[in-house]
This record gives C-alpha cells, structure tokens and sequence, in this order.
DNA sequence: TCATTTGTTTCATG
DNA sequence: ACATGAAACAAATG
C-alpha cells in the first residue's frame, strides 16, 4: 500500500524528527528486511546524523555524510519516532537511536520491506531499474516512454523502470479520473489522452499528498473512498466493479471506464 | 483453513 | 533477443 504519496508522508516526518540529531546506536527487532547486514549498518550508522531526507519512487532516503540508509516499505509499513523510556511500536524491525533519548522505528508488520545501507544511491536506483519519479518527470518524457510502450495502460503506470511511484491503488485512481479503462491499449491512446493522463498522474499525486495520503480525506468525486465492489460511483449512476488485471485486483467503473 | 493483500521476482509466452 | 503477462513469493490478518 504504501506508494508515492504514502512514501512521501514518511519522507515528511523523518524530516521533521529525525535530522541533525546524533544517532547513538541501532537496535535490531526483526532481521527479515534487512538487505544490509546488521554490521554494515552498525558500522555505518552510529556516529553521524542524517542530514538530508529524499524520495524517489517507493522509496525513502536518509542521508548521513557519507552514506544512505534506503528503506522500502513493501505493502505496509511507516516509520514512528517514539521516547526510548515509552513503548517500542508494535512490529518494529529496527530502532534508530538517537542522543536526546528519542528513536525513530521502521515498522513493517508484514515484514516485506527493505533496509540498506549504501554509500552509493543512484547506483543503487540504477541498479535495481528505478525509473524518473512520478512527480519529477516532465511531460515531454512521459509522452515518449509511453508510447514506446505497449500493453494495457495500468501496467504502463505501474511500471517502476518507467515511471516510479505509482502502485495499484493510485493506478485505479488515476484511471478512472481519466475514465480509461486498465487494460485499454497504451498504443492506443493519443498525444492528448497521453498528456491529459500525464496531468491527472500529478494532480491525483499532489492532491493525496495534501490529504496525508489518506483515502478518506479526498475529494468526493475520487474513487479511492469507495474503492470496494458494488460501491456507488462517485461520477455517476455505476456500481464499482473488481475485476483482474495483471492479476491484480483492479477497481473500476464499468460505465465511466470503457475500453475503446 | 485459506483467501486476500502488494511490490518484486521469476517463469512462460508471444 | 526482448517485452509482456501470469504466477509465485514474502507474512500476517480475519
């Protein structure tokens, strides 16, 4: 679940509580999403402080002088600062702690996530495919990667090599402001399908950012707070129907989104 | 008990 | 050879 805006919120509030503050040591709950040893961390970590938070995508980057602590959430996950002399958060994989007695915990109850340390982080997003973030990209990119690609439209905007951010459940938001149908053919859309689709890709974006990422809060007219079968459609008469795409499960409104 | 959840990886297909 | 799609995988919940 956690995609760009959510990924983004967790950006925030690591800005927020954990820069400039001297990190003291490292404790270790949970070893599963560790992609970095618990050595190579401890090595690198204690000492410094982070001083610069980034995003790209998925994922979330503390910067120290010298290294990157990268950190992806998988399908769930946040961070929580806490006090040390109160309670470790629930499901906590590791604690960063710093010198004022407080601790920032990565916490991913369903252990799918990564931590890694490395002291080179665009290596590391070349590496692993990450393409432009969805925010960062300019329009004139996003015209040409997507229509050098083919197959359905949902696979095109979840494709991380190409466009990085964007997850299932901001998919079928996206989609349906634009009342494309997942699986239309991208081939299929025109330069201005493409740079209207580009528009809504930043305003759905921008818009879930504002809110906190929270589904709840956003504006009326967006499928997200009635992303579940049989929902009334917030633009029109429809029911939400759940249909598989990509084998995922894909929410949509069959008569807003039609394939053409 | 098992279907369900999602990003990533892996395998099969075209 | 390459791109795309389908399926497997991880862990935990209800």
């Amino acid at each position: 679940m956690p995609e760009l805006p959510d990924v983004e919120i967790n950006r925030q509030y690591a800005s927020k509580y954990a820069l400039n503050k001297k990190i003291t040591n490292i404790e270790y709950l949970d070893d599963q999403v560790l992609e970095s040893s618990k050595q190579i961390i401890s090595k690198h970590l204690p000492g410094q402080q982070f001083t610069e938070t980034r995003r790209k995508g998925k994922y979330l980057v503390l910067k120290t002088s010298e290294h990157f602590l990268v950190l992806h959430f998988g399908m769930t996950g946040n961070l929580k600062y806490f006090k040390e002399n109160g309670t470790l958060p629930e499901y906590a994989s590791i604690a960063i702690h710093f010198e004022n007695e407080h601790a920032l915990a990565y916490i991913a109850p369903r252990k799918l996530g990564k931590i890694l340390v490395t002291d080179d982080v665009d290596a590391f997003f070349e590496e692993h495919e990450i393409g432009e973030d969805a925010l960062k990209m300019d329009g004139s990119k996003f015209m040409e990667l997507l229509s050098e690609k083919r197959g359905g439209v949902k696979s095109a905007l979840m494709d991380q090599s190409l466009i990085s951010g964007i997850g299932n459940v901001y998919a079928d938001e996206i989609l349906f402001q634009e009342k494309l149908h997942p699986k239309q053919d991208v081939g299929t859309l025109t330069d201005s399908q493409l740079s209207s689709l580009y528009n809504t890709i930043r305003r759905v974006l921008k818009t879930a950012i504002r809110h906190q990422a929270n589904p709840k809060d956003l504006p009326k007219n967006y499928l997200l707070p009635h992303r579940e079968e049989g929902a009334d459609c917030p633009q029109c008469s429809g029911k939400i129907e759940k249909i598989t795409v990509n084998s995922r499960s894909s929410y949509i409104c069959p008569d807003c989104q039609k394939i053409k």
